[in-house]
DNA sequence: ATGAAAGCGCTAACAG
DNA sequence: CTGTTAGCGCTTTCAT
């Protein structure tokens, strides 16, 4: 029933023998500003009493709250949950604390969610939102509050941010196919709307052209979002296209997963008809029939350093405006191996 | 540069012509202490001036932060996600904002964690630890804060809790076995010393006696944790002691996973050989080979009723300590088949 | 029904 | 180096 009632500072200054602004500055250590006699006293005093600071009468005063606000598009996407882990260890380290809000990639929701991080005086916002257009660039802009992308890159927007390097990630993949001999070499990407989605698909055209390649457009489908289902959709659009590809290339692993469903409902083996290389490298990927072949990045890296950055910014050590990208490994599994024969027969 | 100052509460009070206090009661609406007027005036004038109460400052008062402490063992256990979703979705409905903490399944960090979280007068606390002893049992008892477990239940503690049935759920997946033929059944439980651990195997227990079957304590094996390579290991030590089984129930999917990999070093085939019951019911599990047929529980579910639960302490509709039991469904998918028959050699 | 005054627990000018 | 005085923005007695 009784909060025992907190002790206060006040308390603590009295046992002490001093004034409670001097305690706060002995406790504080505003450098030098005390005598070592009294920082003592206060010090031995607050121990006792077993004195903890009251963080809302502090931040209503300094207007620092040491909360942070993470905005996650989707809990339930395996990749969100590894970035939030890494933010929480680095940010929490360095005393602040994580307020979390699920997104639903929904831009209405999101807006709602960071205006109520914002209200909560948060020190720093990191956004992991997929679709950054909206006008929360702007209003964003405007508050200066500092900011941390994770995942993706907004053109046009000088804010720090760290993202997986996608466009080699996927350059990658086709280097991997190429080098077993594909040249029919599809991608099915994820939203368009998105810097991930743009990304990769840059990177499969930087690829394919390194590779003297040619990137039919009609071997180039756009799932409507990273996961399973939209991926199923889109490889059965290109199914109903063209079969003219012996391998694929995609903008995750759910969506590869999703092929393997319409590929299977086509009659097409993995690899032995067409040959697929995911993207993110989830666990998951092990257990699949057959295993994915994926590249793999370092989601919770990305989280760790997105804190880092957080706190640099927080600190004031912008040098400038940094953007991150951190590079990943092609995990070869058994969804990949040379392309079968039958298909050659149409010439270049 | 310029914050914008916020408006404040006596911003309002000015334009609205009356004092900050009368202003304050117009907003908060005391029940009818105000003229209907005034209530319309200073509504209007906190519209215009775009007026948003500092949450700090009135909790400062209040002692009420609206925020709720949520602490995971994991986040990288896809269960853990889901049901952070579910709190948040609910939680968030009603203005209040979840802070989240990681622990690692470690008390020391847990510990910590809560008490920062506490630290923070946080307006209660979510915990889905596994280990649930340590004196933190004491420590929050004494504090009386609004607490909610969530996935453990701990015996000798009132406190609203909300889990899956973890015994219902277990003795369908025996029953099912059952049902198939199966007389030798195996238990790969998790680890002892958690309440999923123990009723699961509470379950099982209790479900072979219902069907007069002997659960041979030799066929009973521990995880020392829910995941894979726990699983596996467990797994191999069940085999290095006997293969007198045809059947397997696990304590979750991932151990079930780990059995993929013990059974397939023993040559022995899933389900030809041996069939294996999931617990949990993953969507990694369709994707597996064979595809896990696997206990599903709702997760998310555990989340939301984990909030309502909050919230009703909040609200002090505590009507009497509740413990909710959520139960889920079977799955049949490929991992399960009726029994081999060679093994039946051996007398009863 | 409203205004005046006090105070939540802390920090930060300003004197001394 | 320390005490005094204010005040963060809000709620809440207490008078009026």
């Amino acid at each position: 029933m009784s909060n025992t009632s907190r002790v206060t500072l006040r308390d603590v200054a009295k046992l002490a023998g001093v004034h409670t602004s001097t305690a706060s500055r002995a406790l504080n250590e505003s450098p030098g500003r005390t005598s070592k006699e009294t920082v003592e006293r206060v010090r031995s005093a607050a121990a006792t009493l077993g004195y903890q600071p009251d963080h809302l009468a502090r931040a209503l005063k300094t207007k620092q709250t040491f909360l942070i606000g993470v905005a996650v598009p989707d809990l339930l996407n395996a990749v969100f949950p590894a970035v939030v882990r890494g933010l929480e260890a680095v940010l929490g380290e360095a005393g602040y604390i994580v307020i979390l809000a699920n997104t639903d990639s929904d831009p209405e929701r999101e807006r709602a969610s960071v205006r109520a991080m914002i209200l909560r005086q948060v020190d720093g916002l990191v956004l992991m939102t997929s679709h950054l257009r909206s006008n929360l660039t702007e209003e964003l802009g405007a508050l200066n509050i500092p900011l941390v992308l994770i995942g993706r890159v907004v053109d046009g927007w000088k804010v720090p941010s760290v993202a997986a390097d996608d466009q080699w990630g996927m350059a990658e993949a086709v280097f991997h196919l190429a080098d077993l001999g594909h040249t029919q070499i599809a991608h099915i990407g994820g939203p368009a709307d998105t810097s991930t989605g743009r990304d990769r698909y840059h990177g499969y055209l930087a690829a394919m052209e390194e590779r003297g390649l040619e990137a039919d457009p009609s071997l180039v489908v756009t799932a409507a979002s990273f996961d399973e289902v939209a991926g199923a959709k889109a490889c059965r659009e290109l199914l109903a296209w063209t079969t003219d590809f012996t391998a694929i290339t995609v903008g995750s692993d759910a969506i590869a997963f999703g092929c393997y469903d319409a590929l299977s409902e086509e009659g097409l083996e993995i690899p032995g008809d067409v040959s697929l290389v995911g993207f993110g490298g989830w666990p998951a990927g092990t257990r699949a029939n057959p295993p994915l072949t994926s590249l793999w990045m370092p989601y919770d890296e990305l989280g760790r350093i997105g804190g880092e950055l957080m706190l640099a910014q927080i600190r004031g050590d912008e040098s400038e405006t940094e953007v991150v990208r951190v590079r990943g490994q092609l995990i070869v599994r058994e969804t990949t191996t040379v392309p079968r024969v039958e298909v050659a027969s149409q010439g270049e």
